[in-house]
DNA sequence: TCGTGGTCTATGGTATACCACATGCAAGGC
DNA sequence: GCCTTGCATGTGGTATACCATAGACCACGA
């Protein structure tokens, strides 16, 4: 008989925590009837444990600030402001850029052939409508760059940055004219990681991240606008 | 008559995180008769407090790898791996390196003035046997950088990579020569910034970071070798 | 002697009771 | 009518009791 060792590391408080993640990452927080406010009593209840589990969880995430734990009052979904976000891409654009140096010095063939590879998939889809294709494409092809690094943290930190960012998406993230240029973009940056040029490879990813962030500011700034007329 | 307002976010799960990271922070882990394992009952009995808000923070710090929680096993403080400190080395050399291009963009007069002031100083204190004076100096500079960027997360997270080398200062960081070579780097930095050049600032710092990086490498693989002899 | 299984104890995991504070509302005084 | 103040209630904060498992130790039998 053959039997699989049980993942000693489960316990509820990480279950709770990644079902909690889960909830507020797929959560519209922006709507505003979103309820923001989590009762700790009647999540419990519904998750069917005791609290106490709950709130090592609930301090875990508000430790990555998705949540806000105001003692005595209440435990609030946080809202992220236009600033915040736009520091976490430049935070973000700072941990790629260096990842794409790190891929431009180390990149195999074999790498380098995947990445222009995917490249080539997803410039086909950004022509077609399909944006939520397209978003997944160029998502994996920026977790491309930072597997090739070599350096897990820098893509462990990228990822707990870019939950942040999904409810965002929804918000400022609408689709213009960027994903032509992106795959210009993109199309530069292999080229700069298979000819081996880490300068050029970081700084063209930065430029291309920072673009982003300008895109986000305009965007946000639109629908505020747009909100208070 | 006027009085201030009590802080209402402290509470003891805040307190006692504080209180064991510093704890652990200041702890020579690599010390091999040091104590790495905390006991929950015992803990809570030396802080005077219960085991929940304890748990609560032991939480925390597991979140940021200050400690391991094995399940119905104990509570360990972590140790360091030397490629974990290479990695966080690299990210830190990305925010870092960010931060310079952004502080290249951004400096004022003012702002770059009080970093020249403070690398003349520091310069001096280089040639001294101050080593620990010399430490801190180069510390700030760093940090002078990451606040010139405008840009506060990029100090938060360099900050949270930051503690976990106070350990590894002891253990890999015993100065030879890197001083006056550091001193160096640190002027052609500020000549950079000053000069409004971000591609040669983001350059500078990260070369300047990443020497530590290979540093740290061989000083750690020097060790292990002594270690073992 | 060795190995098998039982038991005891220490430790983290969980449930629960109780506490202190924030807040809304209503009664009472002006 | 309006403001003050006290109480009721809900919420998170803390303490504590109990549970389940890991691991050491021991006793018994092959």
């Amino acid at each position: 008989m053959e039997l699989r060792a049980i993942e000693s590391n489960f316990t509820l408080k990480d279950h709770v925590y990644e079902r909690l993640r889960e909830a507020i990452i797929n959560m519209n927080i922006y709507d505003e009837d979103a309820v923001l406010r989590l009762d700790e009593r009647s999540l419990a209840e519904q998750l069917n444990i005791s609290r106490t589990p709950l709130r090592e969880a609930l301090a875990r995430l508000e430790q990555e600030s998705f949540i806000e734990i105001k003692p005595r009052k209440g435990v609030y979904v946080r809202r992220k402001t236009l600033d915040e976000i736009l520091q976490m891409i430049i935070a973000w654009a700072a941990l790629e850029s260096m990842a794409a140096s790190l891929a431009a010095q180390n990149a195999s063939k074999r790498d380098t052939d995947r990445l222009r590879k995917h490249a080539l998939k997803h410039s086909a889809s950004s022509k077609s409508a399909d944006l939520s294709e397209y978003s997944e494409a160029n998502l994996q092809f920026h977790q491309m760059i930072l597997e090739m690094s070599g350096c897990d943290l820098l893509s462990t930190m990228a990822d707990s940055l870019f939950v942040h960012m999904f409810a965002v998406r929804r918000r400022a993230l609408a689709e213009d004219d960027r994903a032509a240029r992106s795959v210009v973009d993109h199309m530069a940056i292999i080229e700069a990681i298979e000819g081996h040029d880490a300068e050029l490879a970081s700084k063209l990813v930065r430029e291309h991240t920072m673009r982003l962030h300008g895109h986000v500011r305009r965007a946000w700034t639109r629908l505020e606008a747009a909100a208070s007329a």
